[in-house]
DNA sequence: TCCAATTATGACAACGCTGTCAATAAAAAC
DNA sequence: GTTTTTATTGACAGCGTTGTCATAATTGGA
């Protein structure tokens, strides 16, 4: 009933235990027909290596572990990211390793530690605001824990991470709004210590500096990256006159929180105001009306990275240490002309 | 630079490996001070058992798998699954090993059998639908695989599983709609084959049944648990007259999808449409305006299921097999008082 | 005080694989 | 046909634990 060992294929193949290893683990310098000979007798019984076995032999664990923010992720990200990452593995033979965790925890950098040693994973995936977070990045480094930065902001030497142009698409999605005649845009920023959203805030004031376009102190809002400080902010911009005709948010939960404050208000979108959120969540097509975003490859740019990972550790020599994407403007029902000036005059 | 080893401990500590190995295991008869003597050793170098030698030695991985389905589920659901079963697992000492998959591959019970032996997870936490592939279940089985079901609805021999009272909390939700004044109430159903959700249309029956209302083949509508479908059910059920004055739908994407094509029409929430979900997901919060919902302890049914599984590995002879939970209904903004005929009549 | 029962400790062989290195077979060079 | 080189194979020693069983220390009872 308990499945083959390597001495029961080798017994049954008339070989060592080392040649089937060698067919297994597909190691050159092992002729033709013993290959095929070995295969056979391995697909016969359906023979998988004893992983704990491999792992304690060869001192690796072939287990990639991801370390993410639970807390203020949303759950679309972080699935997004699982399943990337996990294509990846599926093809290079490692199991992921979740580790769910809190960034405002004080341990944070040692419950990163334990969870390494403890669980004795190869290397880690860290997505964002974990990738920028540099003191935990340089213990690792420190330690020689290999580990790949997803959407990171800071440069750091020598390690590997996978980016997108989130500047400069806000930068393109505020240039949209400009040409649908908007002037009068505000923006609503996320955490500030979550370094890949506040890049979008660049891009926004990037765009409205190249069409000389002011920007108004009092239509930045700072928000937390959550659908609540979305609404605060919505109450905040429409609450009082001149409102924008246009807000821009750093994610979709604060531009649904945006829309709802909206709506209570009366104000319709899009006629009357326009709203454009960034990542492209379920949430964006499954609010009303559904949302006008920017879509990230989350899960190809997690597979990459994956694949830039598994490659460095396979090839210690690599120099190849980036991938970029690049991410694409949706536009949904959420965004609209700009009402002229002349045109609510005419009313 | 390497971590100490059971051997390091050992010597540094003047005893065998195997006291050492009592210590850490927490086995009985090691003396108190002996106890301590190797405790204090263990703390002050550090050490971290070999998992893949302890599993190699042991003959278990304590790795747990996840198997889900990652195309229909929400991605709020999947994390919390995650978060629950992590909980569980960081108190017995086990590691999680996710595998998400497609429950519509035809090659189903082959991937998760599959996974289980080359991962060598010791047992499997199946949630919804997989709780519910009879034949898969049987599977695991007959393999000895030990596993815990999640919201299951049929019943297996011998089986451990965590269930809520889907049925009377889809009862309650109806009631509440009834007690409303709402009499003219349509359902909107789940993908059949998710055998959890279809629970929560008999609830439905179940209270208009039980308030002696009629109900109209008509006002059935069965959708695919996805907020497409939820517009499509909506397009259906609201394009008609006479069209209900309270839609109940079997998870929250479908009335969010419900609702967006409500607002399209004209129709006001809650004056003119009542709408009520289920799952108490984000977007329940987040949608315009927030969705009345029930509530499942999605992540403590997942804890109580790993806990449940962790125990019956510990001690087989255990006979504790089930815990059920209750939900609880959210009362938000989407629902209202209903309009009596004589009111409209009146306008 | 002595012997039996109990508790505490250790020696040693697995566990199933990989790495090293030696041995053999095949191919190439002369 | 030898010798040299190269490709192929195997023997064996770990890897760091746990399980089994034997042995030593302690306790309790007569």
């Amino acid at each position: 009933m308990s499945s083959p060992t390597i001495d029961d294929v080798a017994k049954q193949a008339k070989v060592s235990i080392k040649t089937v290893s060698r067919v297994v683990n597909r190691e050159p310098n092992v002729r033709k027909e013993t290959r095929e000979k070995v295969q056979h007798v391995i697909d016969l019984l359906g023979y998988t290596p004893n992983l704990s076995a491999r792992r304690l032999a060869a001192k690796r664990s072939f287990l990639v572990g991801l370390v993410y923010d639970n807390f203020h992720a949303t759950s679309a990200y972080v699935v997004n990211v699982q399943c990337g990452v996990m294509a990846s593995c599926s093809q290079s033979g490692y199991e992921l390793l979740i580790h769910p965790l809190n960034v405002d925890n004080a341990t944070l950098i040692n419950e990163v530690i334990d969870f390494t040693h403890r669980s004795q994973v190869d290397c880690l995936v860290l997505p964002p605001p974990l990738s920028d977070h540099t003191h935990l990045c340089n213990q690792l480094a420190a330690q020689n824990i290999p580990f790949v930065r997803l959407s990171p902001v800071f440069n750091l030497n020598d390690s590997l991470y996978v980016q997108t142009n989130d500047r400069s698409a806000a930068f393109d999605m505020t240039m949209k709004l400009i040409e649908l005649g908007h002037s009068d845009i505000a923006f609503v920023a996320g955490r500030p210590d979550h370094y890949a959203v506040s890049e979008r805030h660049l891009g926004f004031v990037d765009a409205m500096q190249s069409a000389a376009l002011p920007i108004r102190e009092e239509w930045i809002k700072i928000g937390a990256s959550t659908f609540d400080s979305g609404k605060d902010c919505g109450v905040a911009l429409l609450n009082n006159t001149p409102r924008p005709t246009a807000i821009f948010a750093g994610n979709d939960e604060m531009a649904a929180g945006v829309m709802s404050i909206a709506h209570s208000l009366g104000i319709r979108i899009p006629e009357d105001l326009s709203v454009a959120g960034f990542d492209d969540s379920d949430l964006a097509r499954q609010s009303w009306p559904a949302l006008t975003s920017v879509r990230q490859p989350v899960q190809a740019m997690a597979k990459a990275a994956a694949d830039l990972l598994f490659l460095s550790l396979k090839t210690p020599s690599n120099t190849d240490l980036s991938r970029c994407f690049a991410c694409e403007i949706i536009l949904r029902d959420s965004t609209g002309p700009a009402i002229k000036i002349n045109e609510t005059a005419n009313d």
